[in-house]
DNA sequence: CTGATCACG
DNA sequence: ACGTACGTGATCAGA
């Protein structure tokens, strides 16, 4: 194979690498390791993608260079190094050596000033070199045997630039990257440039000039203009910069390039640093991983038994048929589900003094945690859960339970598939840069939400009793009333019994078809309103049957103790809220008056009283925020009304001028801007032409043009990556992009540019739960989370803890996240879940 | 078990 | 020229 050198700016990625990962990362003596593991993902990828023969990774001294000698506030102006990458410096130098790596520093010069000397030697003897950084300067070292590998976002891309590259991309040839700093500057550098141009004025003079020199000399045919000016002040300025940007490639490096010989890495050394700095996806990129968990013969074992196995063991499973404890390299024990054991005569406090040392003091690998901790109680201290990581990962999938994700990973259900599981997860939660979601926002949620059910939210069964007896009384006159109009006695319930009354029957006209046949929903009932007088009894009698049947039977039911639990489900949406289920909690009816009668049912303990705080218009604002909206933005740090401001702007006219008609308009609007408005859906709203509703729609779009131009952005950013994040970096992958269905693709715009915005509020809901509950338990109040309704959580406050509690509320949710408008949370509280409104 | 409908944000 | 708002879960009817 060809000889080809790859020349790392080890500071640079280093430096790439801390920012990119979190500081989370540690080793078992609690040190920082991103940054390492940062470098060590890159290196892997580029000398995979390159095949080099010879590798130097080459590291900046601390004493100053001959740089600083020139121009002492070089680089002053970085912000101080922090100490967590700086130790890990020394770390990494050390690992690279054992793995079979070699790197360089020199007293008195820098990496680039290396790597400079080294790709010209390479040059020397034809031989192709590649230089790995994060630094665009070095671009200046590019020749016909030199390209630069970038890295892009993050640690995952890079991206490989050649002679031919720069010129596309930016019209230069790479002995202008000086002049081009000359002239821009370089903050990260501390390399002043000239005040006032920028990358676009550097390049255009550029193009016309190739270097400064000549540009200087050429000054007088300038236009005598504000540019000039600026030339003519920042003369000394600009070649000072260059000087300062212009890498020596002639500087007396006291190693040779034979001295960099790379003969691939090496397994003890690769194995021996994975293991120190639990780099645990290394082992497996290099199969090298350790044999322990691969098991070959399982075990029962009897609660007694397990003491044993306590030292041996250092993860405990949690599979659907009990505890697995894998030991050795061929011997997986189970302990049976609690109900066998219970079934077989052990004592549940045996069983789980037994277990404790497992599930307290072991690293718990299980599907479903929360689950599992109903089950076996909370203690769990150490924890990962494979359905969370399959869902962070990406949370699309119709289904995460255990069997469903082991088939799509093509893995079995025992300990070593889902350890198997868990190490692929971890490896691709950090490709994927969703560690701050999975480890800082679900994880520490999971508990939350844990209390949260446990505790349960108490309803009364006997005010819900009462109510039934009520409703019941008006369903029964309207089914009367409805037969009598009718002419006849059906199931005014079922969908195609009505149908034939309605439009067989009566004749009424055809609204609306379904697949399987008419129509009769309550867009089409408030069509027919006038045309016959049976149909507001009709309309009357669906909301009253579906209200009964769904929240007083159906909740009626799920009282236990004269509490209701619902489970939230933390897996189930594809924009990174949660659900509620068995019952659903999330959706007991708000508008109505007997929404207030089954909100009454709702009640604190005693000494207790219910406290809401609900964000106000958190979706707005953060579509003000990451479209950076001019109007919007300024709107909410007004406190106006939003959707009378829209209204004004829309319609150019002062804010107090807007009708209730016109605000109520610009209401719809906004909603269809946040889901992905059409002038179809807008006009089906409004009960307007759609012509009039796309004439809205434009005029909106003229006053917000910055929620116009994140639209575009995002649309075309998903169409690229194939899925869309939300501010905390929750991934969402939309395929539907790339179909030829143009319905199906619309779809996935739609979703594309809905998903920041939902999901970024849900980010935001979930620190703020997070935070509650630190709060709560910091101040040793007894308050507490009973519920969270996506912009609204709802609590148990003490009475004596009420004021308290609500400022707590305030606090935490108003600063979850710092945005460039403020959050805001209207809190109210009463006796009932009616009152707190 | 699926479709239609409707409750919530 | 396509046919449309985003995200959920529960209930009922009728296969």
């Amino acid at each position: 194979m060809a000889d080809t050198l790859l020349a790392i700016d080890g500071n640079s990625l280093v430096f790439r690498a801390y920012w990119a990962l979190p500081t989370t990362m540690q080793d078992k003596e609690g040190r920082p390791t991103n940054a390492m593991y940062g470098f060590f993902t890159m290196l892997f990828r580029v000398v995979e993608e390159y095949h080099p023969t010879y590798i130097a990774v080459a590291f900046d001294r601390s004493e100053k260079t001959f740089r600083h000698k020139k121009y002492e506030e070089y680089k002053a102006g970085r912000r101080k190094t922090p100490d967590e990458l700086l130790a890990q410096i020394p770390m990494l130098q050390d690992a690279l050596g054992r793995v079979g790596v070699s790197w360089v520093d020199q007293a008195g010069y820098e990496a680039d000033d290396i790597i400079g000397a080294l790709s010209v030697q390479a040059e020397g003897r034809n031989m192709p070199s590649y230089i790995f950084t994060a630094d665009r300067d070095q671009l200046q070292l590019i020749d016909d045997h030199i390209s630069v590998v970038l890295t892009k976002k993050g640690v995952t891309e890079t991206k490989l630039m050649t002679k031919d590259v720069l010129l596309e991309e930016m019209g230069l040839a790479p002995a202008q990257i000086p002049d081009l700093k000359a002239l821009m500057g370089d903050a990260s550098d501390n390399i002043p440039g000239i005040a006032g141009i920028g990358e676009k004025t550097a390049l255009k003079l550029l193009h016309e000039y190739p270097t400064i020199e000549t540009l200087y000399e050429n000054l007088d045919r300038l236009p005598k203009n504000k540019l000039y000016e600026k030339l003519v002040g920042g003369k000394d300025s600009a070649f000072m910069s260059k000087d300062l940007a212009t890498i020596e490639t002639d500087m007396p490096l006291e190693k040779k390039l034979d001295d960099f010989r790379f003969t691939g890495f090496e397994g003890d050394g690769l194995r021996s640093v994975s293991e120190q700095y639990r780099f645990t996806s290394f082992l497996k990129r290099f199969d090298l991983g350790s044999e322990k968990i691969k098991t070959v013969k399982t075990e029962t074992i009897s609660p007694q038994e397990l003491t044993i196995l306590d030292d041996a063991c250092e993860f405990a499973f949690l599979v659907k048929d009990g505890v697995r404890l894998a030991v050795d390299g061929e011997t997986e024990y189970v302990i049976p589900l609690k109900q066998t054991l219970l079934d077989e005569g052990y004592d549940l406090n045996d069983v789980l003094r037994a277990l404790k040392p497992f599930l307290a003091d072991k690293k718990v690998i299980a599907h479903d945690v929360k689950s599992l901790m109903h089950e076996w109680g909370a203690l769990f201290h150490d924890f990962y859960d494979t359905m969370l990581g399959a869902w962070v990962l990406s949370p699309s999938y119709p289904k995460y339970d255990l069997a469903s994700v082991m088939k799509r990973a093509e893995l079995e259900e025992n300990a070593a598939g889902l350890f198997e599981l868990s190490e692929r997860q971890r490896d691709e939660i950090e490709r994927m840069e969703l560690e701050n979601v999975m480890y800082e926002i679900e994880e520490p949620l999971l508990r939350v939400l844990y209390a949260m059910e446990e505790e349960g939210f108490r309803v009364s069964g006997e005010e819900l009793a009462r109510l039934g007896e009520k409703y019941d009384k008006e369903i029964s006159g309207l089914t009367a009333k409805i037969f009598e109009l009718a002419g006849q006695e059906f199931n005014i319930s079922s969908t195609k019994q009505l149908a034939e009354v309605l439009f067989e029957k009566l004749r009424l006209p055809v609204v609306k078809k379904t697949k399987t046949g008419y129509s009769t929903d309550i867009e089409v009932l408030e069509k027919l309103e006038g045309k016959h007088p049976v149909i507001p009894y009709i309309v009357e009698y669906r909301a009253l049957t579906k209200l009964k049947g769904t929240y007083i039977d159906g909740l009626t039911g799920m009282i236990r103790n004269g509490v209701i639990h619902t489970t939230f489900l933390q897996t189930a949406t594809a924009t990174g809220r949660l659900s509620s289920a068995e019952p659903n909690l999330q959706n007991i009816p708000v508008k109505s008056a007997m929404a207030n009668d089954i909100r009454s049912a709702f009640v604190a303990p005693d000494g207790y009283r219910i406290v809401s705080a609900d964000y106000s218009q958190i979706e707005l604002r953060i579509l003000a925020a990451i479209a950076d909206d001019k109007h919007l933005k300024d709107a909410f740090m007004k406190g106006q009304d939003i959707h009378a401001r829209t209204a004004a702007e829309v319609l150019g006219k002062d804010i107090g001028a807007v009708t209730p008609a016109e605000r109520a308009s610009a209401k719809a609007v906004n909603f269809g801007i946040v889901y992905g408005i059409s002038d179809f859906g807008l006009a089906r709203n409004l009960g307007i032409t759609r012509k009039q509703a796309a004439d809205y729609i434009a005029r909106y779009f003229e006053e917000f043009s910055g929620v116009r131009k994140y639209m575009d952005e995002i649309i075309a950013q998903a169409h690229e990556d194939g899925f869309v994040r939300t501010l905390c970096g929750r991934i969402r992958y939309i395929p539907e992009l790339s179909s030829g269905n143009y319905n199906i693709r619309s779809f996935g715009e739609r979703a594309a540019l809905n998903t920041p915005i939902q999901g970024s509020a849900a980010d935001i809901i979930k620190i703020a739960m997070n935070r509650v509950e630190k709060a709560l338990e910091k101040q040793g109040y007894e308050s507490k989370l009973v519920l969270q309704v996506h912009d609204e959580l709802i609590l148990y406050a003490k009475d004596d803890e009420a004021g308290a509690v609500t400022e707590l509320l305030r606090d935490c949710m108003e600063n979850a996240m710092e945005l460039d408008v403020p959050l805001r949370v209207n809190v109210a509280q009463g006796r009932t879940w009616a009152e707190a409104k």
